[in-house]
DNA sequence: TTGGATCAATGGTCCAACCAATTGCATGAC
DNA sequence: GTCATGCAATTGGTTGGACCATTGATCCAA
């Protein structure tokens, strides 16, 4: 039990030691995301280390998501840096299946209804006009190209869920995404894929903007529902066609 | 929209590609979590690029927790490794324990609350036993030692994620877990911590095992309601310990 | 057998140079 | 004056080689 309370001392721990240094420089700097922050060179020379060691720091970051460095111009903050970040990192194991694509549906209900009900106890003005201004962007493309655009709906939700208050939703729920269009383009070859689940992205939004958390995620429960619909309606045709 | 079809070439991706391959050679070699891989130098000179883009690569996996470096020995795999895998860090911002603590409890009602639902659904005689095995188990040591054990109790909720048919849930509530255990040992200084929910793990089952899934799922959410309030309780009795 | 010294293997760091993409400025054609 | 072209500086990406620090095995002597 004993051994818990002594941890093996440090004797080195560069890399560690540069991000730590660079996150109370981001700090006191009070840098946002989108701002560039200095140089390799700079940092090496700065904190009296090899840029090969600012390097692999900064790696760590962009592994992370917290910096994007760009060949060139520079590499710039991408997410708000607090000297006191918990990572931990999350493996999914994932196939490309049926059942997999339902997998993360299920997780994907489990986490949006939540959101959304959170969403419309907690959010301020501001994020509700930026929800709203995504839910027309979304609605014109429909009418437009006369089917869902996912990249259109994907920000949509996305906004709902940074207007939940809890970045981790966001983060989650990105993860499914991900595995979800890993193996997607045109879901297992159903057409007009998404186009049920137009009318309830209004309604989600209406819900929200009545402080209505309840109603809000049943309206989403319904969007899934259609979801789902689509892929075991795609799942269908593909037995079909193979015994065929 | 054409742009679309035209995604950049890659003229560089150097690190990446190492990634690519060193998860082929992985999953060829059948390496499981432990094994040790090769040197950063025989896969410099292996995959023709420099030891330092090696360890760059090397170095993004040791974020996501892959892959464990130690200095003298090797380099050895943590985690399983395939090209249908998903990885991504989470990241919470620190600085606020209780806030932390409340979101990673805000995810695990919206996921606990599915999870058991569908185990309510799907589970067989077999995980069921399993499920009340692990819940007396659980009882016991309660009684035993007067309150809850995290340890047994952590034991229940596992077997019911495992029995809900979906392994998504098992994953990302272990990475809650996980969260929520990095800040607390004895959660902010409540005693009695959980002492509340102790009750709620044997409903949880009865709904469980009497396939009532929206039963279930209320009973996982009261059983939330006392650990959130158990969390506020605490934090109240730091803000007023602060004050005086 | 045990204890210590030695040494090879391996990850960690450093350096100096060059490559590749980006940006900005200057020059020049219209 | 305006726009295009091209050069040059900036900056991240890569290379090769060297050395440091830790680890583990091997060997030797007490």
């Amino acid at each position: 039990m004993s051994q818990v309370r002594l941890p093996p001392i440090q004797t080195t721990a560069r890399d560690d030691a540069v991000l730590e240094a660079l996150a109370d420089f981001v700090q006191q700097e009070t840098l946002q995301p989108g701002d560039k922050l200095p140089t390799e060179r700079i940092l090496a020379e700065r904190l009296k280390v090899s840029r090969n060691t600012v390097r692999e720091a900064l790696t760590r970051w962009e592994g992370l998501g917290l910096v994007e460095r760009l060949q060139g111009s520079g590499t710039f903050l991408k997410a708000a840096v607090s000297p006191h970040m918990l990572h931990m990192p999350l493996t999914l194991a994932g196939g490309n299946d049926f059942a997999s694509l339902m997998q993360t549906l299920e997780v994907r209900r489990a986490l949006e209804a939540e959101a959304v009900a959170l969403c419309a106890l907690r959010t301020g003005p501001q994020e509700l006009n930026l929800i709203r201004h995504k839910l027309e962007t979304m609605e014109v493309a429909f009418h437009r190209h006369a089917g869902m655009s996912s990249e259109e709906d994907w920000e949509f939700h996305q906004a709902i869920y940074r207007a939940s208050g809890n970045p981790l939703f966001e983060q989650l729920i990105a993860a499914m995404h991900e595995m979800f269009h890993r193996f997607w383009e045109h879901p297992l070859g159903v057409r007009d894929f998404g186009h049920a689940s137009f009318h309830y992205h209004r309604t989600i939004y209406e819900r929200i903007a009545a402080r209505d958390a309840e109603g809000a995620r049943a309206e989403a429960l319904k969007l899934i529902a259609t979801v789902e619909a689509d892929l075991r309606r795609g799942e269908a045709a593909r037995n079909q066609a193979r015994q065929v």
